[in-house]
DNA sequence: ACTATGTCCTGCGAGC
DNA sequence: TGCTCGCAGGACATAG
């Protein structure tokens, strides 16, 4: 499950080996779900446009293009077939793009790929005779011959085209204490469900959420409103550490989750809470509970997290 | 304005 | 062995 460390190494790997590069021609496979925009705007949109960058914003990955490099030749757009939900999805992105535009100083804003991995999705950067993947959906090829894959098996991943790409949500690594305190001050739900939502923070999962409130000796279940000062410093510095850490190590490979050279990350192995329900804590040996919070599934440890 | 819950989707593992 | 069933969860819609 893609959370901010693995969306961090995906993009690291996409800026190496695709920046600067033209996209000549796209594919979409015809099943609807991965796209927010029409695979015909998409494709109008990313054909002849060149990669001049690639971001991230939480677990969005953001294709910088460069438009009119070359002009597409009209009507040659290559697009998968259409259908009732992908007609009403397309309206809705319509108005959404229109509200997230955002001006440049040069008012002419470039357009942009959104990628958003979802559970399973996944970026491969390869060379045009690999295997394609069942569950690819998405292929785009690149002037040097390269291929850009989308892969995602259970379709909750999603690509779309914008402008001015903006997010709510605070960037974890870039949040000082005093931000960060303030999101959760008020707030009666959950710790675990606060750092879920990533209209506070964006980039957190499931994986981070245990793993940092561990490390802070946070319960997940505590009102968000109840930690202490001092609980809120230690959460900060945990977080971070969390991310960091794994952002080294490349990542978590827990379910489908593959860099774009097929690389699965590291950090699972440095996982403390996450996945080892019954197992001992290696702080104080204690049996690692698994409860449910915000519908998921929450590892903590009854000793050490109060 | 918040918070909680249901939904989407496929692969995999448990259980019989 | 081969089958069914339930679970996994990010983001969004909907309900309370």
């Amino acid at each position: 499950m893609p959370e901010l460390p693995e969306v961090e190494t995906v993009r690291r790997g996409l800026a190496q080996r695709v920046t600067g590069e033209q996209i000549t021609s796209v594919w979409f496979s015809n099943k609807p779900q991965p796209f927010k925009s029409p695979p015909h705007e998409i494709a109008q949109v990313l054909q002849g446009a060149r990669i001049s960058g690639v971001q991230r914003a939480g677990k969005h990955i953001v294709i910088e293009l460069d438009a009119d490099v070359l002009t597409p030749p009209s009507g040659s757009a290559a697009a998968g077939t259409s259908s009732p939900a992908l007609k009403r999805s397309a309206a809705k992105a319509v108005r959404k793009t229109t509200a997230a535009r955002a001006q440049r100083q040069d008012g002419a804003e470039h357009p942009q790929c959104i990628v958003h991995l979802g559970m399973t999705g996944a970026l491969q950067v390869t060379s045009p005779d690999a295997v394609i993947l069942k569950h690819t959906h998405a292929i785009l090829r690149l002037a040097s011959g390269k291929e850009i894959r989308f892969v995602d098996p259970r379709r909750f991943g999603r690509i779309w085209v914008t402008r001015g790409f903006q997010t709510v949500g605070l960037e974890p690594l870039n949040t000082g204490f005093d931000t960060f305190a303030a999101l959760f001050r008020q707030r009666k739900t959950p710790i675990k469900s606060a750092l879920l939502n990533q209209k506070l923070l964006r980039g957190v999962g499931n994986i981070y959420a245990d793993e940092s409130l561990f490390r802070a000796g946070i319960r997940p279940r505590r009102r968000a409103s109840s930690l202490a000062r001092q609980e809120l410093q230690h959460l900060h510095k945990a977080v971070q550490r969390v991310l960091r850490e794994a952002i080294a190590a490349g990542g978590s490979s827990i379910s489908d989750y593959f860099d774009v050279e097929g690389e699965p990350g590291l950090f699972q192995t440095r996982h403390r809470v996450y996945g080892r329900e019954g197992q001992p804590c290696f702080r104080c040996t204690t049996a690692i509970k698994r409860i449910v919070v915000a519908g998921r599934g929450t590892h903590y440890c009854p000793k050490c997290q109060r």
